[in-house]
DNA sequence: TCTCCATGTGTACAGTTGTTCACAATATGT
DNA sequence: ACATATTGTGAACAACTGTACACATGGAGA
């Protein structure tokens, strides 16, 4: 296959891309990265970069690739912790929180990609989000907690519940992660947020033909 | 006092504050202009810069402030359009899809400072944000249509209402003003988002016990 | 009217950028 | 064990960057 790694399998690459999110991870933004800053970084000099990657656009949709295993392996967990329904929410946002703060500098290069990024990178991260809505729906038809929605609905309201999540993560990231307070209400208010979604969904149908 | 002009009230630093503006509608991120590419585009040699602005930051910061004008000003007009209640939500969202598509350099300005930007920047944007669902809440409260609502709810009502909309935001900048099909889709589900907030909200107050 | 000061200009410079090219090292397939 | 393809290196380049300085200009307050 095409697949077949270099000696030691993209361990300089590795090295190129660790050293983009660690930059950004410090606060700057990834489009104002360069190629000699990267490679810099990274302890490379600079003409190896070409070896891996065309530019720093081709470099950040890898980085993508990489954020989807990060979102899926939070995924996994929130699938194998969140059991009884009524602490649903509450567990799923804490796992949130924890997987942002395990791997702050990726979710830094989320949130900077959602908005204003080369467009393919704009989409790519926009489409992991749908597969993350996508899931959510699955999972919560198969746990049978909103049988009353179709699908177009239960669809909405997950894509409501991800936008929302997905917006608290800038709360999150204007923080220091010290700041267990501050951390705490994040937690909250998201936590409830997604309560309100949900109290919505319940009733929803209630009033669909208005 | 301080505010007497010059000859002509900073011509040169709309000029610039402009060209900035517009690279950004360009497509370009804020972060990665230039002193010298702004001034390139608004046609002034490189060092007038400084007479200014202290650095680009800086000129992000005022842009902010404009920002800030272009809000109040959708606002204004939301309050004065939107009277019955019914069509309260969906023409709400047509006034703010209209005003994004008037002002689209502002808005992707906007979008791209609520994540990453210099600190000073992000944080002025979520106070413009913080404003905005205040009003919302005080508007609201003198419609009487939450009247079962406490004050930390609706605020917390608001918020969600003002961040699913500047999310939506997202979604209307990353697809053409011209696409109006697309353009529908995003004014629909964004309604459809509102609603569901506010049945939830409707029927906030019987669960909160749990 | 004269003077001052905010504003705009031109030149300059050292540092950085992206990218090319020829070359060195080394793991892999045979 | 040898040839080859892949990966890392160093020197080089022209283009661009931010910023400093000395200077021109013209409006406002006296």
């Amino acid at each position: 296959m095409a697949d077949k790694q270099r000696r030691k399998p993209g361990e300089t690459r590795d090295k190129l891309m660790t050293a983009a999110l660690s930059l950004v991870g410090k606060g700057r933004h990834f489009a104002s990265l360069g190629i000699r800053e990267v490679t810099r970084e990274a302890g490379i000099v600079p003409t190896s970069f070409y070896r891996h990657f065309r530019n720093m656009d081709d470099l950040g949709l890898q980085l993508v690739d990489e954020l989807g295993l990060v979102l899926r392996k939070m995924m996994r967990e929130a699938r194998a912790n969140v059991l009884q329904a009524d602490k649903l929410m509450a567990e799923s946002v804490a796992i949130f929180v924890r997987h942002v703060e395990a791997n702050r500098s990726f979710f830094f290069f989320m949130a900077q990609g959602l908005a204003g990024e080369s467009h393919a990178v704009q989409e790519s991260i926009r489409s992991e989000m749908r597969f993350f809505t996508s899931e959510l729906a699955n999972d919560l038809r198969r746990m049978r907690l909103v049988e009353h929605l179709n699908d177009r609905d239960l669809d909405m309201t997950c894509d409501l519940v991800v936008r929302s999540v997905a917006f608290s993560l800038t709360d999150l990231l204007g923080i220091s992660p010290d700041d267990e307070y501050q951390v705490e209400q994040v937690r909250n208010r998201t936590t409830r947020f997604l309560q309100l979604i949900f109290v919505g969904a319940a009733h929803w149908r209630s009033v669909e033909g208005s």
